[in-house]
DNA sequence: TTTATTAAAGTTTTT
DNA sequence: CTTTAATAAA
């Protein structure tokens, strides 16, 4: 029985709910196919509206189901703005959203912050100084780039003399190397992440470093200047890094009026996935689409907050009724997701937090008769052989396929034992944390080339590349730089967005190290490959470009560098397959630079650096918890949950009790991932520590809850 | 002065 | 294992 319903129009934006011509047939019947509170927020009036819907309530279900209803309400796809976290989660919504409504959805704006940010950019980067072929830089490269720049800003050297005198040495410098000459500048790293926490908590920096980096105080006046130039370098290189692209869309936004209202015309209705985890400048971005109308429908639970280091403000979502008097407040309680044991034990962990949404989270699967297990190993070599051998039980016995269980950890080191098991073992394992395929060394040093011709202006990508050659290090580097800059036709080639009609014409006048000379003329004439003056952009196809790299150049450069050239040439290889789904350079690096490990289609075995088999391998999950948020399988092993692991001491150390309570969130993000079977695991002894105590404490966590919700396992050594 | 080589130390979480 | 600092060599 099917029902249709009409959305109760916003008074200011009455006009705005027009029909379009061709009326949508959807057929759902949205009261049979949700509960009541999920039936409620899908089909609430326009306006602003919090949804806050508890771990496995079925937060998918009600964002897709929305989609759904908006379309079958006449509103035009296009009027729809749907943001999430990952592009996993934007994947899967969609394709959800397809399945209900099939091709009622095209034309549907999806994707996370930062992907949004850069489709606008795009489109309007010329207002904000940059051509549309600006590249996008990812953290390594904003390091780089970063570390150029306190190299020749000369904050270093004067900070060691005005230094030297002020403290008495430490007793920390005795042991080990001598002394660095560099002072206490921050590195790159450190740098980069003061001032990326800055920008996304539209905080000033020298507010920033009195809270978080006492330490740094006396350099403040530096820092800025460092941070003011680092931004000039970005422009300069027409390269925006990740912070930037949600950064300059709020500056697009708020500096331009006509652009503004017309995004906020476009996008009528705005959804909003995992809310408890925006951060200033992406609620602000919101605000500014929203402005207009402000139909928007936010869905969170702050119980599952977890990136405050990111600059996430758990505020957002405890305060938005707040910040938008009127708004609804829908809570989604029933839980389809974990026996009543796992959530019972769930629900009392999280219980220890103060600052929270009250909820009452009801299991609506029956039990199966089994509690948690909580595992005392002796070191981590026991506990990966538990879980190791475990696994190998239950899919043997229960029949219990190998894609429904998963390792979860705190950190990526945790997991070395496992893999190493699990290896030795046989068992088949994906990895989704750790380094990015797309951020391997020589991924990125194919890719350079690529980006360098899009952009080239690039400066990151070009000391990427030309350093590649013999005798080329950090000076040769940065003087070719400067010449290139120099020459005519490639500020041409920068402004017009089109190469030049040859690229060695241009470098071969170039001088280079002499070692550098004969590669150097190479070079030229494999650039001089990438050109097809027949086609629209200038450029052959992006796999065409790959293949010139590394046929002409980089292949012979990888048997000379590395000892495991075989493997990384397979790497090369894969991704020029990938390289084929593109005809559009710029699409294609912008996907690149956005695509996480998670979106990965060549999962690797993380310790032998082997290739496993097919993308959809039936194989185990080993995964960081943040990388786990959303996900969901029948059984779950969390391990090194000792105290200083998890919770981690650093958080404790920088963050105190709220840092503490963040952590707790991620142990109820861990848990609740279980459906049918939960392992709680802790080694007691660890051989290996670099320092301080070998022996393990077990995690606070495992005391947050009655001793009575688990069982304790105990394990015979061999 | 710049690059190549070697030794040592340090590991959170991600778009 | 990966990054970084110190040292040797060009």
């Amino acid at each position: 029985m099917a029902r249709t319903y009409q959305l109760n129009p916003e008074p200011g934006a009455a006009g705005s709910l027009g029909p379009t011509s061709t009326e949508p047939v959807i057929e759902i019947d949205f009261r049979a196919e949700l509960n009541d509170q999920q039936h409620a927020a899908v089909t609430a009036a326009a306006g602003q509206t919090l949804v806050i819907a508890g771990a496995g309530s079925g937060k998918t279900r009600t964002l897709t189901y929305r989609v759904a209803y908006l379309l079958a309400n006449a509103i035009a796809p296009d009027n729809i703005l749907l943001l999430t976290f990952t592009n996993k989660a934007a994947r899967e919504m969609i394709e959800r959203v397809n399945h209900l409504v099939p091709g009622q959805a095209a034309g549907l704006w999806s994707g996370t912050f930062h992907s949004i940010g850069n489709r606008l950019l795009r489109l309007h980067a010329d207002a904000l100084g940059f051509t549309r072929q600006f590249s996008i830089l990812d953290s390594d490269d904003a390091k780089q780039l970063l570390t150029t720049v306190i190299d020749q800003s000369g904050v270093t050297r004067e900070t060691a003399n005005s230094k030297k005198d002020a403290t008495g040495p430490s007793p920390a410098l005795k042991r080990g190397r001598k002394k660095s000459e560099a002072g206490d500048f921050p590195k790159a790293q450190a740098l980069g992440g003061l001032i990326s926490l800055a920008t996304n908590t539209g905080t000033p920096i020298e507010e920033i470093i009195l809270k978080r980096f006492g330490y740094f105080e006396e350099l403040t006046e530096k820092i800025r200047q460092v941070a003011v130039l680092y931004t000039q370098r970005k422009k300069n290189a027409n390269s925006m890094d990740f912070d930037d692209l949600l950064a300059l869309t709020v500056k697009l936004l708020r500096e331009n009026e006509s652009l503004r209202n017309y995004y906020q015309r476009q996008f009528q209705f705005i959804l909003v996935d995992e809310y408890q985890d925006t951060n200033a400048l992406q609620s602000e971005m919101i605000d500014l689409l929203a402005g207009g109308h402000g139909n928007i429908m936010v869905v969170g639970d702050d119980a599952q907050s977890i990136y405050s280091w990111r600059g996430a403000n758990f505020e957002n979502i405890l305060k938005f009724a707040d910040r938008y008097p009127g708004a609804q407040i829908h809570k989604i309680e029933t839980n389809y997701r974990s026996v009543p044991e796992v959530l019972a034990l769930a629900n009392e962990s999280i219980a220890a937090n103060r600052r929270q949404f009250r909820k009452n989270l009801v299991a609506a699967r029956p039990s199966l008769g089994m509690k948690p297990a909580l595992v005392r190993l002796d070191t981590p070599s026991m506990q990966a052989a538990f879980v190791s051998q475990r696994l190998k039980d239950l899919h043997e016995n229960e029949g219990i396929a190998w894609n429904e269980m998963a390792i979860l950890y705190r950190a990526h080191f945790q997991s070395m034992d496992v893999q190493m098991q699990l290896t030795q073992d046989r068992i088949p394992f994906v990895i989704t944390s750790g380094l990015r395929f797309f951020e391997q060394a020589h991924v990125k040093d194919a890719i350079a080339f690529l980006k360098w011709a899009a952009n080239p202006l690039d400066e990151v990508s070009f000391d990427r590349a030309v350093r590649l050659l013999p005798g080329v290090g950090p000076g040769a580097a940065s003087k070719l730089w400067q010449a290139w800059l120099k020459i005519p036709d490639a500020a041409a080639a920068a402004s017009t967005g089109r190469p030049p009609t040859s690229y060695s014409a241009l470098l071969t006048p170039l001088k280079v190290p002499p070692k550098a000379q004969p590669t150097w003329i190479q070079l030229g004439h494999i650039l001089d490959e990438f050109l097809d003056p027949s086609s629209d952009t200038g450029f052959h196809p992006p796999s065409a470009m790959l293949t010139s790299v590394i046929e002409g150049f980089y292949g012979d450069y990888l048997l000379q560098s590395f000892d495991n050239a075989r493997e990384r040439k397979q790497d090369l290889d894969q991704l020029t397959v990938f390289s084929e789904r593109y005809d559009d350079l710029a699409t294609m690096l912008a996907e690149l630079a956005l695509l996480t490990n998670a979106d990965d289609t060549s999962p690797r075995d993380g310790s032998q650096g082997r290739r496993k088999q097919q993308p959809n391998d039936d194989a185990v999950a080993l995964t960081s918890i943040h990388q786990a948020k959303g996900l969901e399988w029948k059984v779950v092993f969390l391990i090194w949950l000792t105290e200083g692991m998890f919770p981690n001491a650093r958080v404790i150390d920088e963050g105190g009790p709220e840092g503490l309570e963040e952590e707790r969130r991620l142990f109820y993000v861990g848990v609740t991932r279980a459906m049918d079977q939960l392992y709680l695991c802790y080694p007691e002894f660890w051989p290996k520590a670099y320092s301080g105590d070998a022996f393990q404490i077990p995690s606070s966590f495992l005391h947050d809850f009655d001793p009575a919700r688990v069982e304790e396992w105990n394990i015979r050594g061999f």
